[in-house]
DNA sequence: GAGGACAGGTCTATAATAGAGACCGCCTTC
DNA sequence: GAAGGCGGTCTCTATTATAGACCTGTCCTC
């Protein structure tokens, strides 16, 4: 039933038929990626190397255990590296690994889209909000 | 290999001072891609336009509430389409907008980026978890 | 040498979210 | 007239995120 007609090179792997998605490589780093504060953290490490609390401060509205949380899963997955100096009070610095910068990249094509296209968003999600007054996402209500 | 410049200009944004994080474009959006089911239906509607039974088919472990919402979320962002047909039985057909198809692209360069990096990030995951036996991510446990 | 400030976290309790699966109205097919 | 597909919605429960208190140090000041 299913067309395993696959068109796009990119794409081809993940739509067909055989493909488990439970274990896909894309969507596992997508999970990672897309999570709430993965891609600010990346993004502020960018710049340059953060210490724990300047993260926190870039982000303040994330809660130390999210930034702990965050940052772990990213030197896990080799993302980022953790160093720490036993300095007077003991800093600890976070910066990206070459793997790390290397999704800027993709990440940055991303962000781009994101901005270019924030304005049609908004006013395609204005355009259904009021026509679908009352139940703009019923699911939720 | 990597454009520092141009990633700096894009992400230059998100990190000045005065930069909201919490109504930023970019992680609105980002949060909206990375959720568990956006992409993977974003893909599978790249390749032709689906009904909702077929996508269900196309990702056997979505339920279908999920399905429901992503695609309404889907829609109100502008990136879909959805169309009834009176037919004998109604069918529903998803579809990518323009909006939708211009997504592809920057998507496309993160799934391919997380094709080639998989393998990098299993072995930096094996690696963690060794070097942290016990206690891989004590924030969980 | 007590008190406070900071760093870099961890722990707990609660709120929000995802997910499974039952149900529904309508239609067609057996 | 029973069974099954379509395109959902609803309810209930398990998972996950979040806030915020707490902790273990090391300074520094008094």
């Amino acid at each position: 039933m299913n067309s395993r007609s696959t068109v796009d090179s990119l794409f081809g792997a993940m739509q067909s038929d055989t493909f488990d998605a439970t274990q896909c490589p894309v969507r596992n780093i997508l999970d990672r990626i897309g999570d709430k504060w993965t891609s600010l953290v990346l993004v502020a490490l960018a710049d340059r190397p953060h210490r724990f609390s300047e993260l926190q401060r870039a982000a303040p509205d994330i809660s130390k255990r999210m930034l702990t949380q965050t940052l772990r899963q990213l030197e896990r997955d080799g993302l980022i590296t953790r160093q720490v100096f036993p300095t007077k009070p003991p800093a600890v610095q976070y910066q990206l690994s070459p793997l790390g910068v290397s999704v800027l990249e993709p990440l940055g094509h991303l962000i781009d889209w994101a901005n270019r296209s924030y304005d049609q968003i908004l006013s395609a999600r204005a355009e259904y909000d009021s026509a679908n007054p009352a139940s703009a996402l019923p699911v939720n209500a």
